[in-house]
RNA sequence: GCCCCCGUAGUCCAAUGGCAGAGACAACCGACUUAAAAUCGGUCCAGUGUGGGUUCGAGUCCCACCGGGGGUACCA
């Protein structure tokens, strides 16, 4: 075994490899963009960690994605954007901090540390000069600014109504933190309770988020598409105005319904009201008053998980009133129920019971009567207990008899559009995005209360609105309001408009709010004039590869979408979608199941780096399955992948040309292994494929190691040329291992300054293919043809085979496929 | 219930509609070794969940079903 001068090493150690090279990554710089124009610009962004604890698998998995495709941009000449920060504001922080009696952004920052120098021993390729934190003041000022602009244009807005209350963590849930009716975080049931919160007015984009998701096809895994379709639920129907009749003194009263059936009017039975809606207050008369506050106690008594039930008997209490339907005249009961949802549609509709299970359902509860107005064939409901919602002809509905159900929502839209009482609508099943939270650690919503002014917008040159420092530990735990009310000096204030003493809002902003955005801060994270310099968002964004877990398929994207979309309107931003491309990684799981502390399966990453070394778990984590699979970590092999990298880097050891030797000489056959490996390796990358890269890259060594032991030997230039190729294709994923090997072979400073190999085209094509020749699709011989065969020679030369002839026993041939210079397929008669 | 994704060797996974196997794990055999480890070389293993269809040709496209995973769920 030969060593090359000025390399000591002569076994492969990881340990002394991670020791060496992240003084000399650092002392280059090589990982910040040039960001001069001189190439193409490419954005490359990881979602960033919450800095809870140090790093783990799904961490390590993710950010391997990320570098791999960070560096082979680079390689590839783009200059290349991959910023790293945390999203450092939280609830965890808090919690921590009234166990220790300290301060959350001790903790914060303490494990920031602890991830940042893990992230530094896991090599990635990261920009740290451009790193941030949300909870920095340089930080959240910006945010809290964004928030006045949202202000401003109408679309932050505080309103008085039920919320998903967590009654363990004593804070306002958005609709999307709400997961089976349990908090996202602790899994406590959540309730109802009626605050004054701030929302988000994400529903006035409705359209767009749900149009603009057309520029994602295609780029964007389809079933996060499909998860943000369904959240956003557009649905196409009809508002229909229904009167309420003047009962017991209470005075008539129009109430609009939607739905998407308005074909089905004329088999309309009853009407209901959302129970918990101030309009069933509104509508019920003084004898049934009483029976609908016991329904709503009882309701209210429900958690979400029984409410939300639909295995649940149909209740409901009759609110002493008639509604007139529109089209016929008909009147009809006037119901409250909690089966219908205050906050979707109007709150409010038209029972129809033939052809909706839950009405149908409510319907046998009560007794109410049960028309059929679509005949669809099968049984009537009426008899079956199986509402019927298919197609078929309308029948019971006068002049709409006859027609399909297509024609007849048409028809029954043009109808109640002429007589004034409805018109043709679109519902979404998007609520707004409630942002208020009663806890510290977050960024503080930049509004005054004043007395005589009202809400006032803290002005911004008095941002940011700082959080206290002298809350903590036991100040902080959650009381039911934000533990920012218990700080007298900070909530008192002067107005900003009229001077008078004035109190802050107290409540701080989810910390999607801080994520929302911050992107687009990694484009200029030090400027102080904006949220972003505009020249640079415009050079950078949108973001190119976007890498993150599936589970913020709805949460954090559609969030971010909003925001974009509110930045292009203000004229920060020109563009409409800020991830043009979205990777979701995999979860790392430990036989068969997520890791966990209750299952005790947890494999803790620092063990598996000391043990096999960085470059072996990232390896396994990309070789492992394709990007967007599961990686077993029971089912994988890191001494596998660490056995394969010591066999990569001992080529170094062997080669016996010097640095800059002239590869055309080098062995023809070896040469086109490389030339097509380093072809294939790119469409590869650019399909995302990195897990069969790195099987082409292990043909390539095992070429080369074929080539220096029993081929053309070590001195031969193709095995200089393999072995090169195999370091700076390496170096996507084992970038110690890359480094050494390429340091072996001569060369200075790093391989992250290397190129991506240029492909030889000659080398790729090959003089002779061997073509299949099949009989009825059965393979029958193989023929060594010229690669250029003409597929008129190609067909003489299959049917002149004496295996085909054989074959075909004297049978017509009835048809010949040629497909040259691979196939041919002869079809008997 | 509805929507999305996935079923290929013992295992993880490859295969522009064209020879089912690129790569690896495991197992086994051999070389080296006093022995073992490491290393090197080799061997073994499925006809692609099931049933139809399209096609000269289907793992790949279409339909139905079975199984697994995920999302969502009284959204009118």
């Amino acid at each position: 075994m030969s060593t090359q001068p000025g390399t000591e090493q002569h076994e492969y150690s990881f340990s002394t490899m991670e020791a060496k090279w992240p003084a000399v990554w650092e002392e280059l710089d090589v990982f910040a963009p040039a960001d001069d124009g001189s190439r193409e610009r490419r954005y490359v962004l990881d979602m960033f960690p919450y800095p809870s604890g140090d790093l783990h698998m799904g961490h390590a998995e993710a950010f391997a994605m990320g570098d791999v495709v960070a560096r082979y941009w680079r390689l590839k000449g783009y200059d290349v954007l991959h910023p790293i920060g945390w999203d450092s504001f939280g609830l965890p922080a808090e919690n921590a901090a009234i166990k220790r009696n300290a301060h959350p952004s001790e903790w914060t920052y303490a494990n920031i540390d602890t991830q940042a120098a893990s992230f530094k021993r896991y090599a990635i390729s990261a920009d740290w000069s451009r790193r941030l934190h949300t909870s920095d003041p340089g930080y959240y000022r910006w945010t809290q600014w964004l928030f006045l602009r949202f202000y401003e244009r109408g679309l932050a807005y505080r309103k008085n109504s039920p919320v998903n209350w967590c009654p363990k963590d004593l804070t306002v849930l958005a609709n999307e933190q709400v997961v089976n009716g349990a908090c996202e975080r602790c899994g406590t049931p959540v309730t109802k309770k009626s605050l004054n919160q701030w929302y988000f007015k994400i529903t006035e984009y409705a359209d767009r988020l749900l149009d603009d998701m057309d520029e994602l096809k295609g780029h964007w895994p389809e079933r996060v598409l499909a998860m943000q379709r369904n959240w956003i639920g557009r649905s196409e129907g009809a508002h229909v105005r229904f009167t309420v009749e003047e009962a017991a003194g209470r005075p008539a009263k129009d109430v609009t319904v939607f739905t998407t059936r308005p074909d089905t009017l004329h088999g309309a039975t009853f009407f209901v009201v959302a129970a918990d809606a101030h309009l069933a207050l509104d509508l019920v008369t003084p004898e049934q008053h009483d029976a609908l506050m016991d329904y709503r106690e009882k309701i209210k008594a429900l958690s979400d998980i029984e409410r939300q039930s639909t295995e649940r008997e149909k209740t409901g209490v009759f609110l002493g009133r008639y509604a007139v339907n529109p089209l016929n005249g008909e009147k009809l009961p006037v119901w409250a129920a909690d089966y219908v949802l205050a906050d979707y549609g109007t709150g409010a509709i038209m029972a129809v019971p033939a052809h909706d299970q839950r009405d149908l359902d409510f319907a046998q509860a009560f007794d109410l009567p049960v028309r059929a107005v679509v005949d669809t064939g099968e049984e009537d409901p009426a008899v079956s207990g199986v509402a019927t919602s298919g197609e078929g002809k309308l029948i019971n509905s006068g002049e709409l008899d006859g027609l399909s159900k297509t024609e007849a929502i048409a028809r029954a839209i043009e109808l109640v559009e002429a007589a004034g009482t409805g018109e043709k609508t679109v519902n979404f099943r998007l609520r707004d995005w409630l942002l208020s939270r009663q806890r510290f650690w977050g960024a503080p919503i930049p509004i005054v209360h004043c007395d005589e002014c009202g809400e006032v917008p803290v002005p911004d040159d008095q941002l940011p609105v700082r959080l206290p420092d002298d809350l903590r530990g036991e100040a902080l735990s959650p009381k039911g309001t934000s533990p920012l009310a218990a700080a007298a000096d900070w909530v008192n204030t002067d107005c900003p408009n009229c001077g008078k003493a004035a109190r802050r809002d107290t409540d701080t902003m989810d910390t999607f709010v801080d994520s929302s955005w911050y992107y687009l801060r990694f484009a200029s994270p030090d400027y102080t004039e904006g949220p972003f310099e505009k020249e640079a968002a415009a050079r950078w964004l949108p973001v190119d590869q976007y890498v993150g877990g599936v589970e913020h398929a709805i949460l954090h994207l559609l969030y971010s979408r909003f925001f974009t979309k509110v930045l292009k309107d203000m004229g920060l931003i020109d563009f409409d979608e800020p991830f043009r491309a979205l990777l979701n990684q995999g979860q790392v799981l430990n036989g068969g199941k997520a890791m966990s502390k209750s299952l005790g399966n947890g494999v803790d990453l620092s063990e598996q780096l000391d043990k096999f070394g960085v470059d072996a778990v990232r390896l396994t984590m990309i070789f492992a399955s394709p990007p967007e699979d599961d990686v077993d970590w029971a089912d994988v092999s890191p001494s596998g992948s660490a056995k394969f990298l010591a066999r990569a880097w001992r080529l170094g050891q062997d080669v016996a040309s010097a640095p800059g030797t002239e590869y055309d000489g080098g062995d023809r056959a070896l040469r086109s292994v490389i030339h097509r490996t380093v072809a294939d390796a790119a469409d590869l990358l650019d399909a995302g494929k990195f897990n069969v890269v790195i099987a082409k890259l292990m043909e390539l060594v095992n070429a080369t190691r074929k080539a220096i032991d029993a081929g053309p030997g070590a001195a031969d230039p193709a095995v200089r040329e393999a072995t090169e190729a195999v370091a700076i294709i390496l170096s996507l994923f084992a970038p110690y291992t890359a480094e050494d090997l390429w340091a072996q072979l001569g060369h200075e400073p790093s391989v992250v300054k290397a190129a991506w190999p240029a492909v030889d085209e000659s080398l790729l094509v090959q003089e002779t293919v061997t073509a299949v020749v099949q009989v009825a699709g059965k393979v029958r011989d193989r023929l060594e043809v010229p690669a250029d065969v003409s597929e008129d020679e190609l067909e003489k030369l299959a049917l002149a085979s004496p295996q085909v002839i054989r074959t075909l026993e004297g049978r017509e041939v009835r048809k010949v496929i040629v497909r040259a210079p691979k196939l041919v397929n002869i079809v008997p008669a």
